[in-house]
DNA sequence: AGCGCAACCTGGTCGC
DNA sequence: TGCGACCAGGTTGCGC
C-alpha cells in the first residue's frame, strides 16, 4: 500500500508529534525489527529527542539529537499512528514509541514485509545510495536521463527504486495512463513528447496524492476503477486490460495507451 | 541489463 | 464449516 504519498502522510504524523523525547519503547512484535535487537533499540533509542523527520522515496527517517536515526519502511501494509497512550492497541501495532509520556507513536503492520531500523549516519547513507532521486524532486530533463537508456518496459523502470524512488504499482499505472503511454513500451523508445507527458502526469498525480495521503480511488482515476469486476476506462469508457509486468498486476487502457 | 521467480509475512476471498 | 489455492499497493536475491 504505502507509496510516496502515504509515506509523506506518515511523515506528517511524525511532524505533528513535534520534537519530543522518546521516553519509552515497547516492542510488541520483534518481527518488525531489522538489524537491531529490542535491547539495543531501547538502550540507544530511549531518552533521545526526535529531530525533524524526512523522507526519501518510500523510506521515512526520524533522526534524534546526537543519536541514531529511526528508519521506517512500510512494506505493503505498514502505517504510522499517533494517539494517546491510553488508546487500546490495534491488532497489528508492532512497535510503540512513547513521547514525553503524552503521545503514543505506533508502527502498525499486518504483514511485516519490511520494518524498523536504528541507523547511524553511515547506515542511512547505505540506504540512500541504493535509491534513485525522490520522485517529487525529478524534473523533466532528469526523468528522461534516468529512463531513456533503458531497454526494458517503462513501467519496470518507473517501479525500480534504484532509478526513481517512491513510485509503487498503483502510482505507476496511474501515471502511465494519464500520460497515454503503454506500460510495456521500452523506455528508450519513448518520444520527447511522451517524456514530457510522463513528467507532467507524474507531477500532477504525485501532488494530488500527497494532498490526499494516498493514491485517491476516484472514479475519474484509473486507481478508482482497477478493482471493478469489469473495469472501464474513465476517459474513453472502453474496457481496461489487465496483465503482469515486472511481476506486478498492471492495468491499462489499450485504446488510450497504444 | 533486465526479466521472471521465490522468498519474506498475513489475511481475505473464492471454489469445492 | 473447513480447506487449499490464489491474490494483494513492497523489497531482495538468485538464476538465466
Amino acid at each position: 500500500m504505502p507509496e510516496l504519498p502515504d509515506v509523506e502522510g506518515f511523515r506528517q504524523v511524525l511532524m505533528a508529534c513535534g520534537r519530543r523525547c522518546v521516553t519509552d519503547i515497547e516492542v510488541r512484535d520483534a518481527g518488525v525489527l531489522q538489524g537491531v535487537t529490542e535491547k539495543r533499540l531501547r538502550k540507544e533509542g530511549e531518552g533521545r529527542r526526535l529531530g525533524r523527520a524526512w523522507r526519501h522515496g518510500k523510506w521515512l527517517f526520524a533522526p534524534t539529537d546526537g543519536g541514531p536515526t529511526f528508519v521506517f519502511h512500510f512494506g505493503m501494509t505498514g502505517s504510522l499512528w499517533c494517539c494517546s497512550p491510553d488508546e487500546p492497541f490495534a491488532a497489528h501495532d508492532r512497535l510503540v514509541l512513547t513521547l514525553d509520556d503524552v503521545c503514543s507513536l505506533r508502527f502498525r503492520d499486518q504483514r511485516k514485509l519490511q520494518g524498523v531500523q536504528l541507523a547511524d549516519d553511515a547506515a542511512v547513507d547505505r540506504i540512500l545510495e541504493r535509491l534513485g532521486p525522490d520522485a517529487l524532486a525529478v524534473d523533466r530533463a532528469e526523468l528522461k536521463e534516468l529512463l531513456s537508456g533503458r531497454r526494458g518496459a517503462v513501467k519496470s523502470a518507473l517501479m525500480d527504486q534504484s532509478v526513481i524512488a517512491g513510485l509503487g504499482n498503483l502510482l505507476c499505472d496511474e501515471i502511465l495512463w494519464r500520460a497515454r503511454v503503454a506500460p510495456r513500451t521500452p523506455a528508450r523508445d519513448l518520444s520527447g513528447a511522451a517524456y514530457r507527458r510522463l513528467h507532467v502526469a507524474m507531477g500532477r498525480v504525485l501532488r494530488t496524492s500527497v494532498s490526499a495521503g494516498c493514491v485517491p480511488p476516484r472514479r475519474s482515476w484509473l486507481t478508482g476503477r482497477r478493482d471493478d469486476s469489469e473495469p472501464l476506462c474513465p476517459r474513453c469508457g472502453r474496457p481496461l486490460c489487465s496483465g503482469r509486468i515486472a511481476g506486478r498486476r498492471t492495468v491499462w487502457c489499450p485504446h488510450c495507451q497504444p
